[in-house]
DNA sequence: TCCATTTAGACAAGCTACTTGTCTAGATAG
DNA sequence: CTATCTAGACAAGTAGCTTGTCTAAATGGA
């Protein structure tokens, strides 16, 4: 986690912490408002919309008129929104890479079979 | 993780946060100072001086005098603090207990030998 | 069609677990 | 015995949340 972090800062996107990378998978999902974020954060409609702003500020995301709602706005991710996401994508690649060579192709899989088997459902928290 | 502290509080240490086991566990083991337990959270002395404060307020920790440095105070858990030790002992174990049961006793201890094996070194740090 | 309720999001204030900076007393090295 | 280092206390500041309140728009039932 700090690993993908350091190396997208490095990249260039050194305003971004790690936690806004949870922000940028449900937005870039599509149809996302505040208060989705919020639930899929599983914290405050105020404290996604404080994330929001600061995303908009640094130029990642857009708020985009919501087609049958005047009141909600649509969140999308700008370009520079996607570049990010991508160097994210790379950087989670690259760091479980090792995972890979030290288990063998073989434990490896069933590692994330079975991971992905017990992985709790609901919002995305920090560990503590 | 939310899992063991919520049976832990419901077991009566309803003072106690997450964050608090991975202070008793450097505690527990034994000749730790408030810089030792400092080092081993990943935050600075000062942060690990107030929680100790909070720990021996409540009752969990206590202060001693340090054989050979009058400078320093070695920490200990009371009776108390072994108690809470051993009810988050156990509801860990009681967490990760269906985990045995889907994947099967094979699968979950390769599981647990390759998680051992992936674990990385350095000091405890929330997921981000 | 009206009214009561719900919902999206803005605004304000407060809290908590940290941080940086500074200080003193005691340990350690030359 | 002097210079430097270290354990920990004291003080102030900060980031990322929280609760509480408000407005405007949507929704649903009579």
């Amino acid at each position: 986690m700090q690993e993908i972090h350091t190396s997208v800062s490095q990249q260039g996107f050194e305003d971004l912490r790690p936690a806004h990378g949870f922000a940028f998978a449900r937005v870039s999902a599509g149809g996302a408002t505040t208060a989705d974020l919020a639930e899929h954060l599983g914290v405050t409609k105020q404290a996604a919309a404080q994330l929001v702003e600061e995303l908009v500020r640094k130029g990642y995301v857009e708020r985009r008129p919501h087609p049958h709602d005047a009141r909600a706005r649509l969140l999308g991710l700008t370009e520079t929104g996607w570049a990010a996401t991508r160097a994210a994508d790379q950087a989670a690649r690259a760091a479980v890479a090792p995972w890979r060579e030290v288990l063998g192709e073989a434990r490896f899989s069933e590692l994330v079979a079975d991971l992905t088997l017990l992985a709790p459902p609901g919002p995305i928290r920090p560990a503590w």
